[in-house]
DNA sequence: ACACTTAGTTACTTTTTGGTTACCCATACT
DNA sequence: AGTATGGGTAACCAAAAAGTAACTAAGTGT
């Protein structure tokens, strides 16, 4: 078998933080705000479009499910709050919390990598 | 049918952006770099761990299968190359490309905030 | 003659995702 | 009396993703 040796140090040694932490902290980042929908529902909730219907009309492609099903990862991952008021019909506001927000500069910088490297305008017919 | 007012500017304005390219910017590039073993196949890649052999002995979780479907992706999204030596047994070299280096500053952040917001360290027992 | 090497491919099966539809609550409005 | 409201659940089904095992090429070593 042989050796493998790792000459450069590059991406931080990510092979000692993989050891440490027993996973590579990249993908569990992304695992935590990376579903189909959230950066998008992150987003939303960020510019105060903040209760779940109005999230459904900006996102008509996301199902009821999906939409349940995202918002509540996030929940549970504490990138947002969920505020029930006890009324009818019912009423829930969504906020970011703290962690939500130290985001935001990751956001800035994924969107400006996707835009100069993967997405192109669209043209009008 | 309410009107959503948009109040807040966070996030670079990503509404215009969606327009503008027809989808999420930050889902785009999450999908070129995020798929299930992709980071760590960029930063093993990246260390000079560049064969396929090695690289399957340094992700042993990742079957055969998967490891070629998701270096077949890499390749075709520009963000590494494959170099093929016509050799018995065969010989191919994989490296970054110049998109695939450039997304070092974004990994060093995404791992910096999963060590501070998803991660902790192993016990051990 | 046989096994070993590297970098895969193929076929088959299981697991995971995600879409769709119908349904729920209690109150206000028509 | 019937309908709309907001924020969901539950059951069912199709599609996509991913695991597993077997197989390949052509040359070298035993």
């Amino acid at each position: 078998m042989e050796k493998i040796e790792i000459k450069s140090e590059r991406f931080d040694n990510m092979v000692e933080q993989i050891k440490k932490y027993g996973g590579c902290p990249v993908s569990s980042t992304l695992k935590v705000f990376g579903g189909k929908w959230k950066p998008l529902i992150l987003y939303f909730i960020s510019v105060d479009v903040n209760r779940f219907g109005q999230l459904q009309r900006m996102m008509p492609d996301c199902s009821k499910k999906m939409m349940t099903n995202q918002l509540r990862e996030l929940e549970k991952d504490e990138l947002i709050n969920r505020k029930v008021f006890a009324e009818v019909p019912p009423k829930v506001i969504y906020s970011l919390t703290d962690k939500g927000e130290s985001l935001r500069p990751i956001f800035s910088e994924l969107s400006k990598w996707g835009i100069e490297n993967v997405l192109e305008p669209r043209m009008e017919s």
